[in-house]
RNA sequence: UGGCGGAUCGUCUAAUGGUAGGACACCGGUUUUUGGUGCCGUAUGUCUAGGUUCGAAUCCUAGUCCGCCAGCCA
């Protein structure tokens, strides 16, 4: 079995059994896979999805891969997606360390494919299977007839060869005007399935292609256009989503009258996602309006946003992999995917001390020009990732939410008269609360046991809860964006459109508290750390380093929360 | 009311005539100098009704519900 790595076992997936039928049966003798993406938009964890599909097929039968754009549209197309697009799938890819024993890491192009398909087309008049149409949008609209109701056939339909070959040829030439004349496949206006209703197979449209430039007037459709790209690129399997089953009877018909390579199309439920919007439109509609700051806004569920959030490439190929492969169509939980950036950031990041809401501690029996430097574990979960040492000092900043005046039943954090452990310092007892005018507590005075440091006290007492602190004097002022779901109902698109006013539906349901941005207060180890680098901070959550930070100001994305088994309990208290 | 496709724990999925299993979420326990991680455990499911069979999620029949299709978009 021709599998890239023989000791992992191969996934099953009705796609991949599929595949295996057609080698065992001769159909195809190898497997050659695509993806193929319309450079009109940013790639989401729905493409994602796919290009995990699609590669991945090809990397577990030993096949070959190629990215294809699917640019036949110039009025939609630019040369900004196909630089981001290729971007996304290189970072994508990286996940897979053999990624070049299937991409060659290279981009092809529908577009280069025109000529050949020009003189296909002619083949196909020239076996009276497509006809030069002089209908309008609109006539063609009505004659094209409804679900319940047959088409009618379009009164060009039977021109002869010799003027079909002539009027497509002056198409081409620029002699009509946009829109004025489209060429058509000739199958069967009554079928019941629309896609077969003589379906559009050019267009003139005069407008700047990314790649082509002004060369060509006339550009193919999608149908038209898809198959032959698979065709002339050797695709053996060429997957796409559910919508496009329809479209398969079209596809297997135009190769089969042109008589070419043959490759088999095989369909598979897209991604849904809870708490977010999945489509091109709604992207725009979002930077549009404001509401996220463009496509990489860390909330967005594109690969920029995702990336820029602190995902790696291999946490989004764990998500992929566990939502697996099916044709029913599905709408995945939002905690899978965050569950896929702890696993990952729990392996791979190192663990700092950060106070997001300080509270100030005053160390009373602590030596106030003295600074103590204690002992940390950068990461428990790899050993190799070593120690540091973190400053210690008379005052210390600690979490409001570790300190409460009157603690709730099961709390085990500070309070008057309690005694926590100080992470990798000592044991702290609150011993005087100092508030302000307005009854506000400003101040803790406490006091630690010198015994200590690094260990048990040695008469034995316990506390129960350890918590983070950095020292006043030295901690680093960053800032933090504290990011939560861009939508608070799980599924904002079962109300899209809004009839009263012109705004989309899906609107309304935006969480307000998507981003907030805090000052962080973060041990000194991490000055200058390189965007992109991925964080823990102790007890708070995953954070990475932003673009936006300077050698001034550290900005930090919060990329996930830890799980937080207290805030449960708190929550079912109240 | 045309055609195509789909339906298994709350969610995503496995089981291809032979013990309905996993992951996430949830709940409980345990370990822990992160209320993190890890480990253990509880609970929850075959759309409905018939049929075939020793035995059905799986095969058959009828129904129900859901998705997609009427761009010169992809």
């Amino acid at each position: 079995m021709p599998t890239s790595d023989p000791e992992a076992p191969v996934a099953t997936d009705f796609v991949r059994e599929a595949v295996s039928e057609d080698l065992a049966s001769g159909r195809f003798d190898r497997v050659h896979t695509r993806f193929p993406p319309e450079p009109n938009a940013y790639l989401h964890i729905g493409h994602a999805k796919a290009v995990w599909i699609d590669y991945g097929v090809a990397k577990d039968f030993g096949g070959r891969f190629n990215l294809r754009f699917d640019d036949t549209n110039p009025e939609k197309e630019d040369q900004e997606f196909v630089d981001a697009i290729i971007a996304d799938m290189k970072w994508l890819l990286s996940a897979d360390p053999d990624v070049h024993r299937h991409w060659d890491g290279q981009a092809l192009f529908g577009s280069d494919y025109f000529d050949r398909q020009y003189e296909l087309a002619q083949e196909l008049i020239k076996k009276g299977l497509a006809y030069v149409c002089d209908l309008s949008p609109d006539e063609m609209r009505e004659a094209r007839g409804t679900l319940t109701r047959p088409g009618v056939d379009s009164p060009w339909r039977n021109r002869s060869v010799e003027e079909n070959l002539d009027l497509f040829a002056r198409m081409r030439a620029g002699e009509f005007p946009d829109g004025s004349k489209t060429l058509r496949a000739k199958i069967d206006m009554a079928s019941p399935n629309l896609v077969l209703r003589d379906p559009v197979m050019y267009r003139i449209r005069r407008a700047h292609h990314h790649r082509q430039g002004d060369a060509w007037c006339v550009y193919p459709t999608y149908d038209w256009a898809h198959g032959l790209q698979d065709s002339i690129e050797g695709i053996t399997h060429s997957l796409c989503t559910l919508e496009y089953e329809i479209h398969r009877p079209l596809y297997d018909w135009f190769l089969d009258q042109l008589g070419v390579f043959h490759p088999r199309q095989i369909e598979f439920a897209r991604l849904n996602l809870t708490h977010t919007v999945m489509s091109k439109r709604k992207f725009v509609e979002l930077v549009k309006a404001g509401k996220v700051s463009g496509y990489d806004d860390p909330r967005m569920p594109t690969l920029a946003g995702l990336r820029r959030r602190g995902y790696s490439p291999e946490a989004v190929r764990e998500f992929c992999r566990r939502v697996g492969v099916t044709k029913a169509a599905s709408v995945t939980e939002m905690y899978q995917l965050e569950d896929c950036a702890r696993e990952d950031l729990n392996r791979r990041a190192l663990r700092v001390m950060a106070v997001l809401d300080p509270l100030r501690v005053v160390i009373t029996n602590y030596d106030d020009v003295k600074t103590e430097w204690v002992e940390a574990v950068n990461n428990p979960e790899d050993p190799s990732a070593g120690m540091r040492r973190v400053p210690f000092g008379p005052v210390i900043l600690i979490e409001q939410d570790d300190f409460r005046e009157e603690p709730p039943p099961k709390y085990f954090r500070l309070s008057p008269g309690t005694e926590v452990r100080l992470r990798y310092a000592y044991l702290l007892r609150c011993d005087e609360v100092v508030k302000d005018g307005e009854g506000q507590v400003v101040e803790l005075r406490c006091t630690v046991d010198p015994a200590t440091l690094g260990a048990n006290p040695p008469d034995g007492r316990k506390v129960k809860a350890t918590i983070h602190w950095v020292v006043a004097d030295q901690a680093l002022e960053a800032e933090a964006r504290l990011f939560d779901h861009l939508f608070s109902a799980p599924h904002p698109e079962a109300e899209d459109s809004e009839p009263d006013s012109g705004e989309p539906g899906y609107l309304k349901h935006m969480n307000p508290d998507s981003l907030r941005v805090v000052k962080a207060l973060v041990e000194p180890s991490v000055a200058g750390a390189a965007p992109g680098s991925v964080f823990q901070f102790e007890r708070v959550g995953y954070f990475c380093v932003d673009r936006d930070s300077t050698a001034e100001k550290l900005v930090f994305n919060r990329t996930v929360t830890l799980r937080d088994t207290w805030a449960k309990i708190e929550k079912k208290l109240s």
